[in-house]
DNA sequence: CACATTGCTGTAAACGTTTACGGCGTTTGG
DNA sequence: CCAAACGCCGTAAACGTTTACAGCAATGTG
């Protein structure tokens, strides 16, 4: 790991100086001999630029940070698979932060902005605080937050529409004659945990279905915490026909639950997630979710980050991504059309009865088809 | 985004010299009333550290970068997890990049390291060609590799054993009578494919049974195409009673079609996944599936390399994760014990025998229970 | 009281680039 | 043939730190 060759080194065997040593290295107009000269010595000594102190005197690092919450939550890693091409295609690098969740993490992210060893930041913090404004206020870099803010804030901010995306679920269920619509969500101090809730109780309205406070059960947006709310909503509210779950973590807990207690989905109970992580698409039944376009979100806001450090200047901008239902197995009992089953088409499928239940291993024997 | 305050505006206001606010900042000896003034003069200021030429001058970026061929794979997402914590301890920066599993991008990474933008790198490469020992070999900066490097090559190096783990899943099938057991795997010409395709072999051997060509199918890594694969499988070797999926999409791909075709999981056929994600819990039948310990190999994949960054002259070390198999319901049928089901744990299980099937949605009614 | 020691502080150099500026040799135009 | 114009190039300053070194005042020692 002997110390690398310098502008200074190439410099020194190539005969010229270091002004044109950067000079040819960045193109700028130079004799054909002093560039051949250059170039020799750069590639013997293999040469590559020393980015931290190209990034001292350009003040720019070319580096752009993405803040998460939660790097298990599929959301936000959908998030993470969209940014990083569009950062990599346009010369950035990703430094990835994850806050864990915690306000105090975040303010610090904010803060670290000022060693400005990043040119911009995405965020999407999972409450906004008024020492959150104050920091975006006053930060030393562009910000994009994916999530709300309220207008004023001088940041770039992207949107999901929580709102409408829960009434597409409910009218949904609604549509397929569920009445009794029950409501799991994670705590109500989150920004999403507080607008799904809220979207819930709007959507019931719209309906004209009454709001039953023993329908809904507050949990947190994890699998384990979602299966115990959805134990608990099942003991009190038994009459249950769909439960509309706050992401699709708490879903799967709730699939987790109702087959513990033998409720079918969907036919007891239909169940709809949000997010529609790749989870929903692997969970059995499949499970309807909303999508929040995460990966858009994503996208968007990268887009945004970028342009602004191209224009400075411009007006803050706000975009909202529309929601979508991807609509599935937990709600209608029917299957999206897996691969074409090539060259086995067979139509009638060999559908036994007794299909789940065997328990002991020991007792397998695998039956030839 | 005014200019930023620097030690020598803190150096006039406090009326001391550059030197001595560094001092003060770094906590070296001074006087009282000094530091009262430097402390004073910084806060007042808002004075943040510039971390871009504190490196140049350090020769420290306190930056790690984390090579993943692929964002969207859980495995890497589950080493992702843990590296994430480990070196924020630390008190280092992340740099992911993604090299979408081409093997340019990864060289691209291993120069780019010349740039001292970081000051180590883990890489988890899908292949290891000559150019990558050649380029590591040469690393400007200290490399672990999660995967497997010839003996001699300077870099620390974390495997897995899936040897061991193909074993271990080939070994539980046969255990339930399995004779006829498939292998799904993903290209050959990655590291992956090549190691568990050569360890499906060595484990069929050993437990004397033969090695059917027929029973043995490559797609990709990804679930349509393990889909594809699997369908391909079962045209040509209808009485297979058992597959071994080389990672855990794939397995999902075959589960979507032995649904589509009507055979039973795992009555008919039983499956295995590798890598244990959160996909694998998280479909039904749940995924028995082979650990490979990407969670594990991602912290040690972190500790070697922090241990590296503070003894630099170190020999290199290996570390062999062990596999670990993670038996669920595609094999044994038998689902994990769900949650308690909290004050519901009424005994018999309601369970019907037409569970599935009901296709159009407006035949729904929710059956109140 | 002279001198060594101690404790703090400021000046300046260095990290590896980029870039403004001026100088020099060659070409061009009158 | 001289002056202006031009093309290249080198010197030096700057980006914001850290740190070796030297200077200086106050203290301790003989």
């Amino acid at each position: 790991m002997a110390d690398g060759p310098t502008i200074t080194t190439i410099a020194e065997r190539a005969g010229v100086s270091i002004a044109s040593v950067s000079r040819v290295l960045n193109g700028l107009p130079t004799r054909q001999e002093t560039v051949r000269k250059v170039m020799a010595a750069a590639d013997e000594l293999g040469y590559v630029r020393n980015a931290v102190a190209r990034s001292l005197k350009s003040r720019r690092t070319h580096q752009v940070a993405f803040a998460m919450a939660d790097v298990g939550n599929p959301a936000y890693l959908a998030m993470l698979r969209q940014i990083q091409p569009v950062l990599k295609a346009a010369g950035y690098r990703l430094v990835l932060h994850s806050t864990d969740a915690v306000a105090a993490d975040e303010i610090d992210v904010l803060h670290s902005l000022g060693e400005r060893y990043v040119d911009g930041l995405i965020m999407s913090p999972l409450r906004v605080t008024e020492q959150h404004l104050e920091m975006l206020r006053g930060a030393r870099a562009p910000v994009v937050i994916i999530g709300s803010v309220p207008e004023g804030t001088p940041v770039d901010n992207v949107r999901a529409d929580s709102r409408t995306g829960v009434k597409l679920a409910v009218d949904h269920l609604h549509a397929l004659g569920r009445r009794r619509i029950g409501m799991v969500n994670g705590p109500l101090d989150t920004v999403p945990g507080a607008a799904r809730g809220a979207a819930y109780r709007e959507a019931l309205e719209t309906l004209g279905l009454p709001y039953d406070e023993s329908l809904v059960e507050i949990g947190d947006f994890y699998r384990a915490e979602g299966g115990r709310a959805v134990a608990e909503l099942l003991r009190r509210a038994p009459e249950v026909d769909a439960l509309m779950c706050a992401n699709d973590l708490i879903a799967l807990g709730a699939l987790d639950v109702l087959r513990a207690a033998g409720r079918r989905v969907p036919q007891d109970v239909a169940v709809v997630g949000m997010d529609d992580t790749d989870l929903a698409a692997a969970s059995w039944p499949s499970l309807t979710s909303v999508s929040l376009g995460s990966a858009e979100r994503g996208k968007a806001a990268a887009e945004l980050l970028l342009d602004r450090l191209r224009h400075g200047d411009r007006e803050p901008r706000l975009v909202t991504v529309p929601p979508r239902l991807a609509v599935r197995a937990s709600t209608t009992g029917e299957e999206p059309a897996p691969y074409r089953a090539e060259g086995r088409p067979r139509a009638g499928r060999t559908r036994r009865s007794g299909a789940a239940g065997r328990t002991r291993a020991d007792e397998m024997e695998g039956g030839r088809s």
